[in-house]
DNA sequence: TAGTGTGAAGCCATTCACAGCG
DNA sequence: CGCTGTGAATGGCTTCACACTA
């Protein structure tokens, strides 16, 4: 098995994940590539490849075991103890995010909120008593958080990245609409939601069909490929 | 010139022209590739391949003249006239992205904003009345607005979108965790922040050095392959 | 001489296509 | 038969390398 997945893969696995949950709840016991597939919106091809990246067999005539699957992606995708977080920049983004990741990724634990406007300080955000930035680095030093959710206006982006990254976190995750350098051993995921709405925009404005199959028939019956 | 420019190019027209703007602001008139590759995070060769794109020629000795630059992304990226959209779903994340929007995408004009809770109807998000999802169709068809933003829980993406789709929309920004097929000829930007979480996640767990350039200190010598 | 412009090469990720098997 | 497993082909994006120019 690979050191660590390519990050298109860990994104299919997440996807992946969440309908195996599903079917896993539903009492399927089988899913073929292409039902799992077609759910997720990717090819055949794809989970199969996908598949042997988990060094896991299917069956030809049954597909593959769901549980199994699941409980693969599971092994690689959670963290053997709770995984800490913290958040830096309390407005109105921040606090949303707070609330969300509380509420969506239960594996992954947010164990400080932090912002530099006074008037943000000691108020609490979804349960979470926000601190100054100042106290960051000792939070994360101590408590041994490794991931980071940086959520502050453009301008203080870059020293709330250098604050976090000197205070030992491994991965960031950056909605501040910059980009920084950091060491080759810490990850960046950048969350720009500006990108995304200008590409919407962008693609919404020149929408000519990009689809190599193009076929509306969903509704209709079997794939047939 | 291409007829509509790969994502991935826009994407960093949208961090070229932020510091292309801060620049122009500065009173800087030529810049090399390096310097804008160098602030934006990315190769020069990288930066002279887009600016290539944009069929614009720089000059050996000076650069590229920022002015011209920033006008040509511009040109690309900005719409001629005010470019409308709706976002479905006014919980915490969707009002936090009404505010976002509205404060950093000013090409861009929410005109509406929709919830499927009759607690949210009719109140106000940041100068928003919440609608009925019922209403999201007469207003995009009305308004010719050809952008969604889905900010609904899983469940409910599906639905909306098929009524976004329905009514004209041509780019969903989809905050779901959860995909759908669409016409060819309709763009779907997916802003998964679970997959985004759980990826950085998991790249904080297995931090190894992936920095290919990475350079001095110890190793011996010359980077053999 | 340092930087641009660009064909060619390299690198991945995805898809194809087909052997193998229940 | 239809589906899995996988080498080979494809295609797109990025980087290299070098002729060219101010």
């Amino acid at each position: 098995m690979h050191t660590t997945l390519p990050d298109r893969v860990i994104a299919r696995l997440v996807g992946y994940r969440r309908l195996l949950e599903q079917l896993h709840g539903d009492g399927v016991v089988y899913v073929f590539s292409h039902s799992l597939a077609q759910l997720c919106g990717v090819t055949a091809a794809q989970v199969r490849r996908d598949v042997m990246e988990l060094a896991m067999l299917g069956n030809p005539a049954k597909g593959y075991r769901v549980e199994e699957l699941l409980s693969r992606i599971v092994a690689i995708m959670d963290p053997p103890h709770a995984q800490k977080a913290v958040l830096a920049g309390a407005g109105r983004l921040g606090s949303a995010l707070v609330s969300y990741f509380n509420e969506w990724s239960p594996k992954l634990k947010i164990v400080g909120v932090f912002d530099s406007a006074p008037s943000k300080i000691q108020s609490v955000v979804h349960g979470h008593t926000c601190r100054p930035l100042s106290e960051l680095s000792r939070i994360v030093r101590r408590q041994k958080v490794d991931v980071g959710i940086i959520s502050v206006p453009a301008e203080a982006a870059a020293d709330v990245a250098a604050r976090m990254i000197e205070a030992g976190v491994k991965g960031i995750l950056n909605f501040a609409p910059v980009k920084f350098d950091v060491p080759g051993d810490v990850y960046v995921e950048q969350a720009d939601l500006t990108v995304a709405i200008e590409r919407v925009a962008y693609m919404a404005r020149h929408c000519v069909d990009r689809d190599p199959r193009n076929a509306e028939g969903a509704a209709s019956g079997a794939v047939s490929e």
